[in-house]
This record gives C-alpha cells, sequence and structure tokens, in this order.
DNA sequence: TCTGGGGTCCTAGGACCC
DNA sequence: TCTGGGGTCCTAGGACCC
C-alpha cells in the first residue's frame, strides 16, 4: 500500500480576464464587469451577481444589469498575466500542467522540507499572487487532479480547500454526476438514462456499466474517477495538437463572396501563427455552422506538413466547394479553419537543422540530429527535408559518396 | 439560453495492408 | 476462390473545456 498525501494543486485565478481589467483600470473595480461585446467572454463576480455568465449575449447581460461596464478585450494584457502567473507557479513547483491562461495543476510532493506542507504552498501562492500579480487566485488540494479542480471549484472566488487523502468520497460521494469536472450535459443525461445519478451510485456500480453507457474511455475515466483513483495520461507533458481560427459571420457577410473573403483572412490568421511557432501540420479541416446550429466538417490530409498560406488555401477552398451544396441547404453563420496533424517539435528541430543548418556547419547539424535524437533520426531528417541535404548518408544508395572522400 | 473563439480527446466506419 | 484477424491511416462527427 502506498502511503498517499494529497499533493496535488489546482491553482486557478478567478475571473481571469475581467480581473486583469479591474486590476488596471481602477474605475471599474467593485463594479459588474464583463469583457467581450457581443457575447459575454469573461464577467467579473459583481456581475455574475446578477446572473451573467460566459457565453452569455452582450445584450441580455446589459438587460439584467444595466449599470454593467463593458470592456473589449485586451489579449496581450491577459497574455502578459498569464506569463506572471506561470513564472510564479514555477517558481512554486518544478511539475507545472498548465490547462488554460490562468490555471494549472502543480504537483508539491517531494516539497514539505523546502516549502512546508501542500497547504502551507498554496497559501504562500495566493499571497503572492496577490502580492505580485495583483489577482485572485483559488487553490484546490487533493490526492488527484480531477478532485483538485473540483475543490479549487468549489472554494472560488478567492479561497482554498483541501480535500485530504481518504476523504474522497466524502467530497464527491454526494455531488451529482453532472458536477463532475469532464461530465457535461450529454454524458449525464446518459448516465442518469442508466440510474447512475449520484457521484456515489457511479462509484458502486461495476465499471463495465458505465462503459456501455457512455464509451469505453469515458467510462473507465469516470469510475476511476469516482472511486478516488485517476488513470496515468498517455502523454505526460501534452504539446499542442493543433491550430486554428474560426469567425461568425453577421447577417450581412453570407454571402458566397463573403465567405470566401472570410476563409481567406482566417487562413491567413492562423498559418501566419503557425509560422511564427514555427509548426506546420497535414490535415485541414474546415468547420462550419448552420442556421440552425447544427455543425459540420470536412477534412482533408496533405502528403507533407506545412503552414504555407498558398497551400493551406488551396486546400480550403476546395473543402469549402465540396460542401458548398449543404450551405445552399441550411445557411452558413460560421465558418473556421484548422489545421491538425502537426509535425511533432522534435521533427521540427530535425528538419530545421536538416534544411537550414548553421552556416558551413553541416557536419555539426548532423551531429547535433544525432546528439539530440539518436542516429535514427539523421535519416528521418533528411526524409522530411525538401532536399536532401545529406545524400552520402543513405548508406543503401552506393552510387552516392560524400564530398571529400569522407 | 439562442451561442464567441480557442482548444482537447474519443468513436466509428472505411480503405488498405499483411 | 474464399476467407480470418490485426494494424494503421483517414474522414466525419460528437462531447467537453476555458
Amino acid at each position: 500500500m502506498f502511503v498517499s498525501v494529497a499533493t496535488i494543486l489546482h491553482a486557478d485565478a478567478d475571473a481571469f480576464f475581467a480581473s486583469v481589467e479591474q486590476r488596471d483600470d481602477p474605475t471599474l473595480r467593485g463594479k459588474p464587469t464583463v469583457v467581450g461585446g457581443g457575447v459575454v467572454m469573461a464577467a467579473s463576480y459583481e456581475a455574475r451577481a446578477f446572473g451573467i455568465h460566459g457565453g452569455m449575449g452582450g445584450g441580455k447581460a446589459r438587460r439584467l444589469c444595466p449599470q454593467l461596464q463593458v470592456v473589449s478585450p485586451n489579449f496581450e494584457a491577459y497574455t502578459e498575466a498569464s506569463r506572471a502567473l506561470f513564472g510564479l507557479f514555477r517558481d512554486t513547483s518544478p511539475v507545472v500542467e498548465g490547462l488554460s491562461l490562468e490555471e494549472a495543476f502543480l504537483d508539491v510532493r517531494g516539497l514539505e522540507h523546502i516549502s512546508g506542507s501542500p497547504i502551507e504552498i498554496g497559501r504562500r501562492l495566493r499571497a503572492r499572487t496577490r502580492a505580485e500579480i495583483g489577482l485572485a487566485l483559488t487553490v484546490g488540494i487533493a490526492r488527484t487532479r480531477v478532485v483538485a479542480k473540483m475543490a479549487s471549484r468549489r472554494a472560488k472566488p478567492d479561497g482554498l480547500l483541501e480535500v485530504a487523502a481518504g476523504h474522497e468520497s466524502e467530497f464527491l460521494h454526494p455531488m451529482r454526476v453532472g458536477e463532475l469536472w469532464g461530465v457535461g450535459e450529454s454524458t449525464a443525461t446518459k448516465l442518469v438514462d442508466a440510474g447512475i445519478v449520484t457521484v456515489g451510485q457511479l462509484a458502486a456500480v461495476p465499471v463495465e456499466q458505465v462503459m456501455s453507457a457512455v464509451g469505453r474511455s469515458a467510462g473507465r475515466h469516470l469510475h476511476a474517477v469516482a472511486n478516488g483513483r485517476e488513470l496515468p495520461r498517455l502523454r505526460p507533458r501534452p504539446s499542442r495538437r493543433s491550430f486554428g481560427a474560426q469567425s461568425a459571420l453577421g447577417r450581412s457577410s453570407r454571402t458566397p463572396a463573403a465567405v470566401d473573403a472570410a476563409l481567406i483572412s482566417l487562413v491567413d490568421r492562423v498559418t501566419r501563427r503557425m509560422r511564427e511557432k514555427d509548426r506546420a501540420g497535414r490535415t485541414v479541416t474546415l468547420r462550419l455552422r448552420f442556421g440552425d446550429y447544427t455543425r459540420a466538417t470536412r477534412s482533408r490530409t496533405m502528403a507533407k506538413p506545412t503552414a504555407g498560406m498558398t497551400t493551406i488555401l488551396a486546400v480550403a477552398q476546395g473543402l469549402l466547394t465540396e460542401a458548398r451544396p449543404v450551405i445552399r441547404e441550411r445557411g452558413i453563420t460560421l465558418v473556421g479553419v484548422a489545421i491538425s496533424n502537426l509535425q511533432t517539435e522534435a521533427e521540427r528541430d530535425q528538419l530545421r537543422l536538416a534544411v537550414d543548418p548553421p552556416v558551413g556547419a553541416l557536419d555539426a547539424a548532423v551531429d547535433e540530429i544525432r546528439r539530440r535524437y539518436g542516429a535514427e533520426a539523421v535519416r528521418r531528417a533528411v526524409i522530411l527535408g525538401r532536399e536532401d541535404p545529406f545524400p552520402w548518408l543513405h548508406a543503401d544508395d552506393p552510387g552516392l559518396q560524400p564530398p571529400d572522400g569522407r
């Protein structure tokens, strides 16, 4: 039996976008404030008291609260605040797993002697976030990530809650299944239809019954969570899997020409971001939403990864042409484009070294690839490159010799 | 409650290969 | 000529999250 202690912290900045705005503009402090005009992207706790929440239409929010302060988003400020926040997180624990701009899991196992108990660590982190960044941070502490996340949810706003090891059932079992992190409306309905209403019932039922109700993977996961366990995730450090951009079309911009124009600017935006991050992908997905709020996607996978505007635009336009009949039929209200199937970061590094080695340093580039990624990677890098910069490395092609008889 | 923009993961069927 | 079982990739869609 393991000695098990609650060492996972879930740290979450409260009403993040709205709080950054209130911090930077003192006239907003204490007033109901939302970020985003057409749709509420974030609502301060003063605004939430009026029943306003994220995703709500701006008109409705103003009706609920006529004195509402509405500010347009300033993503640079949020990114900067996020950087500062994650700086504190990393200063607190070496194991940080970010979930979004404003929240992360921190594993503080083994830090007792240096930093104190998880609760002490959490208190200090909250105090520092307040003092150094000017934001309220809520911390949940538990043995597993899901329970830590739910503890911070319970403790919000500006609080701290530990669910001590061994007390997970007392905390979780009275809840309705829909309150679990990861259970939305659809899954909750399926569980309730199967006679599983509370988390306690979910824990007690055989796992096979849960899997048959909600599917293999979700079933296994939820059953473990309800029993205070958690399956290890397959990918330890999830790196980015896709780049996307989308835009809701106003009433006036739903003509074919306007949709074409929107698509061009979306592809431009998304490929620009990819090139900034030096990433490329193979699958182009066109996302559509129709007048009746149904959705559809169309996708195509290319032979080679790219972040090129013209290539991706051509593929996206082809997909849009294919979708033309559905669009005529149902009317279009949103168009989006996403690039997935990304080249891994290792592949990107290899490619960069192979195609664009430091000046006059081909050999060094080869050595660097071999050192970082192993001998096989040298071959892969070559295959990934536009041209073969190291033909003599191909031992199975006897016609090629290294220059200077190397 | 009539819906913005950015993501993640899972499922299921078909194609293709061994 | 007909056939099994297993694997991978692609496409489309669904669910969920912040």
